[in-house]
RNA sequence: GCGGGCGUGGUGGAAUUGGUAGACGCGCGGGAUUCAAAAUCCCGUUCCGCAAGGAGUGUGGGUUCGAUUCCCACCGCCCGCACCA
């Protein structure tokens, strides 16, 4: 029996127990605590910290175990590393959880928080568990608080107004998530913007730093690095008011104040618009119930760009005149329009419809005049305006500025107005001040209070936390910290009068926006400590999806700056290097009546076809989409470590597909991940040669050496593995030797980061000293990865001929003349003398017939 | 609507960044081993063609001795748009 076992036990590695076993004894060996004061070379490797929704998911598992080959990767290169997990921890879908399963949000939380940390921890990730945190704890949150009052101190936080999805039926603010079709999703009311007044971060102030800090950004990625200078979005404009006509009833207001990027355009405006937020809109509308009327309907919707933008082009016209800055003689009406944002530049802006979409739209439909202002040059100045004509040109029809290009002309115009004092070149930012202000239970609370006497004031140090209560109920809509009058009712700091709390919770993006320096120094009494912060700042490798290419992370870097400012750290930007992964897409699955399926709903039939499992039912074979519940697509990765064990499921996240983009989970994948890890075990267990030399796996090795190292470090895992599969080959169909036996032991220290288990199990079976976590990266001999003959491609007009292998570096002519001379060649040329020959050294000849 | 990205065999993808397209994996076909199965190993596998040869990286054009790679236009799909995280 217990021969059979053994030989058992050296046939097949087992992942049951070793997983286990491993995980076990770099928990008690402290292996991956990261130490603060280590003399050696540091590295922090991060992933976005999850959000706890209940269990683990594929793209989790991707995520965490890129980062992981990195961390364990690094480990072995020499560095002290820093790769902790914590939880993003408050949000809405544990406000929707109590309210549907009646449970509280916290319990809810922490229950999924120890779930998925039970399931993170068999996957064997080297993470320092020490430094693990929740965002929900006041440990945590109490520490953001402090930070709030001093950004607030520093007078980096203010209170205005700004909209908000309003849901009328419940009273109610709603995320835009929870806006469908423009209702809200539990009353199914239509939903309005509505005013409310909100805490802001000077995020602005920063504009123009974090745009410049983006080119300094050299191990991000270009697209990432695009997209947020987009966003930022600066632009050279003109400034100026448009001097109203007649009174404004109800108002004291004389003029319009607008921005343009195209101040060339200037004699081409034909309207101003308001947004229906407007200050004179609003006057307007409390003096005339038909405009009243009209802000009603131009508010109804949500608040996201992309529903106002695509809504239909509503206006009202205001009877209001303003004089044409440039041409006193000029009067343009005034219109409230339903596209114009109130929180873009000054909430107005004058309709030029011959060279902009929207006003074109706008103007066609309210039959505004439409007048060229730009054309090719000076003779098109009567050319009709078929559409909007939005690109640069000559001014025409535009009095002084006649026959300039739109360049000079928008720059003259600038001249012109600041000369003359009625407006002023200014740079602009797309960019809006962050709203961390959400009408919501489960978040950070907003350390003020708020006395009618004192203005909102901040809590005072010595009594933060302000601790979320607990004691609350969800049977009611609308945030329970309102109703709660046993936390909200307080004394005023200030003057002892009576007063309340902010029942407002932070954005849950301010939570993210510095755990990454409490991770990296967690004392009892403050944020951080500057010093051990900074010796592990900036994160060196950070990972995490892409749809957080701009909010966290821009978030993030101004949160880092802000605190620089503010003289509480010397680091600006928060996150060296970034790394966005792709997603884990899956095929879906629907019956013939609609519904969803499981994968594991289904099978597959003795015809070949795919039927539903439990009825024999037909199946439609859908896309390959994003795991989603909605969708039924999801593959849980608990059954498949189970099944297949820690490493498999890692080494198949690494295989195939390019990180950043989507991994298609299949079951034949999972299977060749396996495999792999078996044929290892199967080399390493094999009985050791102890003599021979092999030059040829020799060079092989060395060149995998350099391949896996370079891919790793490159994140270009599915290459890394490749490599590793060649090697793999090679040594199978190596004869036994002494480099043989050593190439099978570097093997397991290439395999390590990406399977961890199976190299620990196998290192320690060899005999091997010490945990293979704790070995040297190996090295390799640079003379070893070139080889002494080259393969040359001979190509006749580009097309390849023929491949000759000649001698390293042959001299360019002996190359042509092999190449002439190939027979091949021969017969493609057909007796004609070649026109050119192209030789690239050590690469091709081509010959141009 | 605005911004960003992606598109290569049956399939996931590779291609030293302008130089032999299809590395490596999956699948499939054939064979070996086995009483049998599992597991494992070997050979083959872009398409058309018996072959010689020809075609081929979403589509159409361009630059170049040479284009998956650079440029222009188009088509399709995906992501973000400030209260999902």
């Amino acid at each position: 029996m217990a021969v059979t076992d053994d030989k058992r036990a050296n046939d097949r590695f087992d992942p049951r127990g070793a997983d286990a076993r491993w995980q076990a004894r770099w928990d008690e060996a402290k292996s991956f605590v990261a130490n603060s004061t280590s003399p050696k070379p540091k590295s922090y490797v991060l992933e976005m910290f999850p959000y706890p929704s209940g269990r683990i998911h594929m793209g989790h598992v991707r995520n965490y175990t890129m980062g992981d080959v990195l961390a364990r990767f690094r480990r072995m290169q020499g560095f002290e590393v820093l790769h902790p997990m914590g939880w993003d921890a408050f949000g809405m879908p544990a406000e929707n959880a109590a309210m549907e399963k009646k449970v509280h949000p916290g319990a809810w939380t922490r229950a999924n928080i120890a779930a998925m940390r039970q399931q993170l921890k068999r996957i064997g990730f080297a993470i320092d568990w020490s430094r693990e945190l929740a965002t929900c704890e006041p440990d945590y949150y109490g520490h953001e608080q402090a930070l709030f009052l001093d950004l607030m101190d520093a007078g980096l936080v203010y209170r205005k107004e700004s909209e908000v999805n309003w849901d009328p039926v419940d009273m109610t603010v709603l995320a835009n998530e929870q806006v469908i079709d423009g209702k809200g999703w539990r009353s199914g009311a239509p939903v309005v913007r509505k005013k409310l007044s909100q805490w802001f971060l000077k995020i602005t102030d920063f504009a123009e730093d974090l745009l410049e800090g983006l080119s300094h950004l050299d191990n991000w990625p270009d697209k990432v690095r695009l997209m947020q200078e987009n966003w930022i979005g600066k632009s050279q404009g003109l400034q100026f008011c448009f001097r109203l006509a007649g009174e404004v009833p109800g108002t004291n207001a004389c003029d319009i104040e607008v921005f343009t990027t195209r101040p060339d355009t200037i004699f081409g405006a034909s309207f101003v618009a308001l947004s229906p937020g407007h200050p004179i809109a609003e006057a307007l509308a409390a003096e005339d119930p038909k405009v009243a009327e009209f802000i009603v309907k131009a508010r109804a919707g949500g608040t996201t760009a992309a529903e106002i933008e695509t809504a239909e082009k509503l206006g009202y016209d205001t009877g209001l005149e303003v004089i044409h800055p440039c041409d006193p003689s000029r009067k343009l009406p005034v219109w409230i329009a339903n596209f114009v944002l109130m929180d873009y530049g000054t909430g107005a802006l004058f309709g030029v419809p011959a060279h902009d979409v929207r006003d074109f739209e706008f103007a066609t439909k309210y039959k505004l005049p439409i007048r060229r202002v730009v054309a090719g040059d000076i003779s098109g100045a009567d050319g009709p305006v078929i559409e909007a004509e939005t690109g640069a040109g000559v001014a025409v029809n535009s009095s002084f500025l006649d026959g300039m290009t739109s360049a000079k002309a928008g720059a003259e115009v600038i001249r012109r107005a600041e000369t003359a004092g009625w407006g002023s070149g200014k740079t602009q930012y797309r960019l809006r001040d962050w709203g961390v202000s959400r009408q919501r239970y489960w978040g950070t609370p907003i350390p003020i209070i708020h006395c009618d006497s004192c203005g909102p004031v901040g809590v005072p140090r010595d009594q933060l936390p302000v601790v979320l209560p607990e004691d609350v109920s969800f049977d009611l809509p609308g945030n329970p910290l309102d109703r709660h009058d046993g936390w909200r009712l307080v004394d005023c700091p200030k003057c002892g009068g009576q007063a309340r709390r902010e029942t407002d919770t932070l954005d849950t993006f301010v939570d993210s926006s510095w755990y990454f320096i409490r991770f990296a120094s967690q004392p009892r009494d403050r944020p951080f400590n500057r010093a051990e912060a900074e010796s592990w700042l900036p994160v060196g490798q950070y990972i995490g999806g892409v749809e957080h290419a701009i909010l966290h992370l821009l978030y993030a870097r101004f949160w880092t700056r802000a605190l620089e400012r503010i003289g509480m750290l010397s680091v600006k930007e928060p996150f060296a290097g970034l790394f966005t992964q792709g997603m884990v897409t899956h095929e879906t699955y629907q019956s013939a009546d609609g519904r969803w399926l499981n994968p594991e709903e289904i099978r597959v039939s003795d015809g070949g076809a795919i039927v539903e499992a439990a009825s024999g039912g037909g199946v439609v074979r859908g896309r390959t989409e994003k795991m989603s519940k909605s969708k039924k697509n999801t593959v849980d990765p608990e059954p498949i470590l189970d099944r297949y064990g820690a490493d498999a499921v890692r080494w198949f996240m690494l295989s195939d597909s390019p990180p950043e983009r989507d991994l298609e989970w299949s079951e034949s994948g999972i299977e060749g991940a396996a495999r792999f890890v078996q044929r290892v075990w199967r080399l390493a267990m094999a009985p050791a040669a102890n003599s021979g030399e092999d030059d040829a796996l020799q060079r092989k090795l060395h060149r995998a050496i350099h391949a896996v190292g370079e891919a790793i470090d490159a994140l270009q895992f599915n290459k890394s593995v490749a490599a590793l599969y060649e090697l793999v080959s090679e040594i199978e169909k190596a004869k036994p030797s002494a480099t043989r036996d050593e190439a099978i032991r570097t093997l397991l220290l290439l395999v390590a980061p990406g399977a961890p288990h199976l190299a620990e199990e196998a290192w320690a079976r060899r005999g091997e000293s010490g945990m293979i976590a704790d070995a040297a990266w190996p090295t390799h001999e640079p003379a070893l990865l070139i080889d002494e003959t080259v393969t040359l491609a001979i190509q006749v007009n580009g097309k390849l001929r023929d491949t000759i292998s000649v001698a390293r570096g042959l001299a360019r002519d002996e190359a042509e003349a092999l190449a002439l001379g190939s027979a091949k060649v021969q017969v493609q040329l057909a007796g004609a003398t070649p026109r050119k020959v192209i030789v690239v050294p050590d690469r091709l000849v081509n010959i141009v017939a």
